[in-house]
DNA sequence: GAAATTGATACGCAAATACATATTTGTCTT
DNA sequence: AAGACAAATATGTATTTGCGTATCAATTTC
């Protein structure tokens, strides 16, 4: 694989989740991203070290953002996204913070 | 250079910026990260579609972590981050939000 | 059981990354 | 002020690896 999968691997992870919540498959996600759907099922086996465009494409068609804050900042950001919903509560490497389960807009 | 170059402009600029407001130099930073300098270099530059392992090192040796939020927790994540202490306000790509100005911790 | 839908693999090419070296920038000394 | 020296950043080149196109395998649906 590569090195430091772990590290990535809650993003990819958010990725995937946030795909399923949306009940999309794969081609469906890649025709709306751009993102070809052979790279998709890498990506979602952290099978690949995605790049950061792949990366923002497919966060922004999940309806999601990358963001870069400091660390500092992170509990109160967690509370936030997380917070009155409740979720997972990882640490140690890039967050993935996500949840709102239906596709509302 | 590369198609979306735009959209991770604000990112790496928040790097570059983050490593200047810790007063560290790129060879600094790539000790500490683990990501050469040279490569360092080409990605404030804009040169390149940094890796997302390579941006999670950069960003954690810069004491800031990177994060997927759903889009509309964005906006309360922004006043967090930025509310008291006010910064730019950009809008339409993947965001950057940092400031925190001295290394203090 | 054929067709369609979904996720995984194969292979080639272009681009990121690593290493070495060059160039630029700044500071001190005479 | 010019040259020397050091620190910092940029660039050349080889290798690795992500990404794109086509295809395959596995379910599912009719």
């Amino acid at each position: 694989m590569y090195p430091n999968k772990y590290k990535i691997e809650h993003i990819t992870d958010a990725l995937k989740a946030a795909r399923k919540r949306k009940g999309l498959s794969q081609r469906e996600l890649s025709e709306r991203s751009g993102v070809p759907q052979s790279h998709i099922s890498r990506i979602e086996n952290g099978a690949v070290d995605l790049r950061l465009s792949s990366l923002i494409e497919l966060a922004r068609t999940l309806d999601m953002e990358l963001l870069i804050v400091p660390r500092k900042a992170v509990p109160a950001v967690q509370s936030i996204v997380h917070g009155r919903f409740g979720s997972e509560g990882k640490s140690g490497a890039a967050w993935a913070l996500d949840q709102n389960k239906e596709s509302d807009d």
